[in-house]
RNA sequence: GGCGACUUAGCCAAGUGGUAAGGCACGGGACUGCAACUCCCUGAUCAUCGGUUCAAAUCCGGUAGUCGCCU
């Protein structure tokens, strides 16, 4: 029998960390993180991180687990995940997952395989050059020799996905395309409720200028000089992290800080699009809609009933 | 009241006689080891009325609005 699993999502700012800690109450849950940058301590402010005493004893995995000078991707978070999970199933517990990196969550629902090999950062900075020497062309028309398939799907100038391919076979020898192809067909080994949390775009848009607003009371500013003090540099993956690029501009003088703010609503809010435009592709999600609840209560109790069928 | 300048998509903005660059925003989409990343797609007939011309956003005139200066 599949085991259960409960995901929890949405865009940012749509208030899932909330509702999160209800559901894991009820079903007896502990919750893992699926956000690529809560997983980074010291970065509390500008991701919006859960607070210790917001938790109400419901236990997380996967947050403040690594310095914000190490690297984190996905195949390091679903290895992470699948550890959490047989750790909470051990238990006779629940796992919820909730976080907004869909992509995250895809590699841990349909427990996509991840080679075993290393990213190969002499081989991508190598690539990197003929993409800026030569143009993203070249380097695109490489890819079309040794895997004519993928350079068909991934556009000439998303030079990150071209040179992934690129590495992909000169690992494996494999064809990305193909893998990916098998990879698609993947059934999920759980038995699961995949909840998308959402608001109309204008109030979600609302929200997000109100967060941006209050993560810059709370001092996101004093936050990311103390991150720079502690040796993070701008290149750090974790520096890329809404909110985090934006004050460094600022504070290396190239944006006033007032524009650096603007700045940060914005891109959210271009986040927030696209994770839209990933959930909508998702196919087994169920929607749940805030507005068309009249409190949290009614949206946690919806949850509750429509999970159950997990527990039986 | 007079003189002058301006008026191009939601915003910024090129074009000064041959049939509307570009950027931003909005919207849509992709995504299988950097994913809060990276990338793709999408819009006007040029304030308005009339004239000149084979041809006008581009020249001329009227009207309206905006801005500046002057009395």
């Amino acid at each position: 029998m599949k085991r259960p699993l409960i995901i929890l999502t949405g865009p940012t700012a749509v208030g899932k960390t909330k509702l999160s800690i209800g559901l894991a109450g009820a079903v007896n849950g502990e919750i893992i993180s699926a956000d690529s940058m809560q997983v980074y301590k010291k970065m509390d402010i500008g991701t919006a991180k859960i607070r210790p005493e917001e938790m109400q004893g419901i236990k997380h995995h996967l947050i403040d687990i690594l310095e914000p000078w190490e690297e984190f991707h996905v195949a390091l978070f679903q290895k992470k995940a699948k550890e959490a999970m047989e750790e909470i199933y051990q238990k006779g517990k629940c796992p919820v997952i909730v976080g907004g990196t869909g992509f995250y969550i895809q590699s841990v629902l349909y427990d996509i395989e991840f080679s075993e090999t290393n990213a190969d950062q002499v081989f991508r900075k190598e690539l990197e050059q003929i993409a800026k020497k030569d143009g993203n062309k070249v380097l695109h028309e490489r890819l079309k020799e040794t895997d004519p398939k993928a350079a068909e799907k991934i556009h000439p100038n998303n030079v990150k996905r071209v040179i992934r391919a690129l590495e992909y076979f000169h690992q494996t020898g494999e064809c990305i395309s193909e893998h990916n192809e098998t990879q698609e067909q993947r059934e999920s080994p759980y038995r699961f409720r995949y909840y998308v949390l959402s608001l109309p775009r204008e109030i979600l848009y609302q929200r997000i200028n109100e967060r941006v607003d209050k993560m810059k009371e709370d001092g996101l500013v004093s936050e990311v000089k103390m991150l720079l003090e502690a040796g993070c540099r701008k290149e750090m993956v974790s520096m890329q992290g809404l909110g985090y690029k934006e004050i460094i501009e600022a504070l290396e003088g190239n944006i006033s800080f007032e524009e650096a703010f603007e700045k940060i609503k914005k891109e959210t809010r271009h986040f927030a699009k696209r994770q839209f435009t990933w959930f909508k592709r998702e196919k087994e999600v169920t929607w749940i809609r805030k507005e068309e609840f009249k409190n949290e209560k009614e949206i946690l109790d919806f949850c509750i009933r429509d999970s159950s069928f997990l527990f039986q």
